[in-house]
RNA sequence: GCACGGGUGUCAGAGCGGCUAUGAGCGGGAUUGCAGAUCCUGAGACCUGAGUUCAAAUCUCAGCCUGUGCUCCA
């Protein structure tokens, strides 16, 4: 089945096509490093590296290209207020950004170009627009002039030009700006006192922001490419603005043969935004809960529906999160590097096992099924979640050799899932870690130890009052303990 | 106003012409000293109206409700 994906302007689904055979050629809008980031870079750079993830792994050399913006309008704004130099602000928010990104197990893109090292580029292409007639100087700056590509209006968005003419000409005014049409954007901004700017054929200034997007992404792929993404309010001025420099520039069109966009996120039903004081920022919410937890609520609905989180989203990816791990752990336990390969030896005695790994065998394919249609996370964490119970209920029916073959299989399953494609695993280490690998167990470790010897001799005399007693002393250290047939296991209360 | 989405059980959230989604929560049961984890199992749904069809959450039309964009925003 081939790999299907909604593409924004056509408005449908569509068979993915590469312009080069198995190579797939992808840029993202990548982030305005003025501030930390926040829930909806999480969910967009999620968004992304899922598709990125799955493209790798259905075989495509993937050329990940993802920006930053490094001048802006609000990166000079605030850095005026906290009187730090610019540069300084943007290399801070920069590292700010990876040691996030890295944390939700977001993988690294190709490239990172900034747009303040192309500056050069945009001012040619620019100069290009201008000598085609498609762009125009004004007073104070340079500027698209819409009108000159009227029939490319709305790609994007489906507005219609001729509703928007109608209300053209009075916001022009007032500006102070030269700009012949309220819908025209600007390519170039003439230097403002106190900001940092650039030479060029217009004197000195700043380029503006969606130039950045067609400079760059033409150094990295040429004149056309196979993904553009971002996030959906980019939509509108920005990609649109895109679909009209690149495209009057190269003479291409498309430029951009799919046109990938992630849904938002909201807070207990509402927009998120700083004024209604409901902006989580990742490093704010990684204090409280385990990224992969994190990870795993945001992808847990498909990358085009907006979410709405909350504390019952997260406590349910928390729940099913601790169930994942608990059977990669479990088939970690129980497999054997050595073990029987399977199915093989005397098969009539293994039909459960082999029916079983038919089974999942069917459900890998339902995987990859849900991600080619479109990147269905959240079918292909169905699938996921059905494996494991068959995995669970498995690893209670089997015993000996095939246990540890089935365990073999398990693993390799679920890491090629869940692990590989959805990143929602562990390192097979910090799975199977004992207590004392954590520094903040470590501390207490030799105090639990021996607050459970106690209690397992407590119960071994069938004193279960004192063992229950000695239970909650733990509790009371934050730590939980759990029974199982080979022991006590504890760690520490979520 | 214009444009683009969405309305599925208590909640989250897939499916989008015929087939149990899935998970949380709730109800039984197995296991366990108890708890936890694990497994088995039950109840519970498709906004309204009309149409197409042998068959409609799924397609068409209308209505209602709702989100977002149209200004910087992932």
């Amino acid at each position: 089945m081939p790999l299907r994906v909604h593409d924004t302007r056509r408005r449908e689904k569509v068979d993915f096509t590469t312009m080069k055979p198995g190579v797939v050629n992808m840029y993202v809008c990548g982030v305005t490093v003025y501030d930390l980031c926040h829930l909806g870079h999480a969910r967009c750079y999620l968004s992304f590296d899922l598709i990125h993830r799955w493209l790798e792994k259905s075989g495509y050399d993937v050329n990940y290209v993802q920006n930053f913006t490094d001048i802006d309008d609000k990166i000079i704004v605030r850095a005026n207020e906290t009187g730090e130099d610019w540069k300084a602000l943007v290399e801070a928010n920069i590292e700010t950004y990876y040691r996030d990104m890295d944390a939700l197990n977001i993988l690294r893109a190709d490239q990172y170009p900034r747009c303040t090292e192309f500056v050069e580029e945009m001012i040619a292409i620019s100069s290009d627009l201008i000598e085609k007639g498609n762009a125009y100087v004004a007073d104070d700056g340079v500027y698209f002039s819409i009108e000159s590509a009227a029939e490319k209006y709305g790609m994007l968005t489906g507005q219609n030009i001729d509703a928007v003419r109608s209300g053209a000409g009075g916001r022009v005014q007032g500006t102070g700006s030269t700009k012949r049409d309220h819908k025209d954007f600007a390519l170039w901004k003439s230097a403002k006192p106190g900001e940092p700017t650039w030479d060029s054929p217009w004197g000195p200034g700043r380029p503006g922001w969606h130039i950045e997007c067609t400079a760059m992404s033409m150094d990295a792929f040429g004149e056309q490419f196979d993904i553009h993404g971002g996030g959906h309010d980019l939509l509108f001025p920005h990609h649109e603005a895109e679909i009209f420099q690149g495209e009057c520039h190269t003479g291409c069109s498309p430029v951009v043969h799919h046109w990938l966009h992630n849904g938002f996120v909201n807070i207990d039903g509402e927009k998120m935004s700083k004024s209604l004081g409901n902006f989580w920022t990742i490093e704010d919410i990684l204090e409280k809960i385990d990224p992969l937890v994190l990870r795993l609520s945001l992808i847990n609905a498909h990358y085009r529906s907006p979410i709405d989180m909350n504390e019952q989203l997260l406590k349910d990816a928390a729940k099913n999160h601790e169930k994942i791990l608990n059977c990669y752990r479990a088939a970690l336990e129980l497999r054997a590097e050595n073990a029987v390969p399977l199915p093989e030896g005397d098969l009539a005695s293994k039909i459960p096992l082999v029916k079983s790994m038919a089974l999942l065998e069917m459900m890998a394919q339902g995987f990859a099924k849900a991600m080619d249609d479109d990147f269905n996370s959240r079918e292909a964490i169905a699938k996921v979640l059905a494996a494991i119970r068959e995995m669970g209920k498995m690893f209670s029916v089997l015993d000996g050799d095939d246990v540890e073959a089935f365990a073999n299989f398990a693993v390799e399953w679920l890491e090629d899932t869940a692990g590989d494609v959805l990143g929602i695993l562990p390192t097979r280490d910090l799975t199977l870690a004992e207590p004392e690998d954590d520094p903040r167990k470590a501390e207490i470790a030799d105090e639990v130890e021996e607050l459970l010897a106690r209690r397992a001799t407590a119960r071994a005399a069938k004193d279960w009052e004192a063992a229950d007693s000695i239970r909650e002393e733990l509790n009371r250290l934050s730590v939980e303990i759990i029974d199982t047939p080979n022991g006590t296991t504890w760690d520490l209360a979520p």
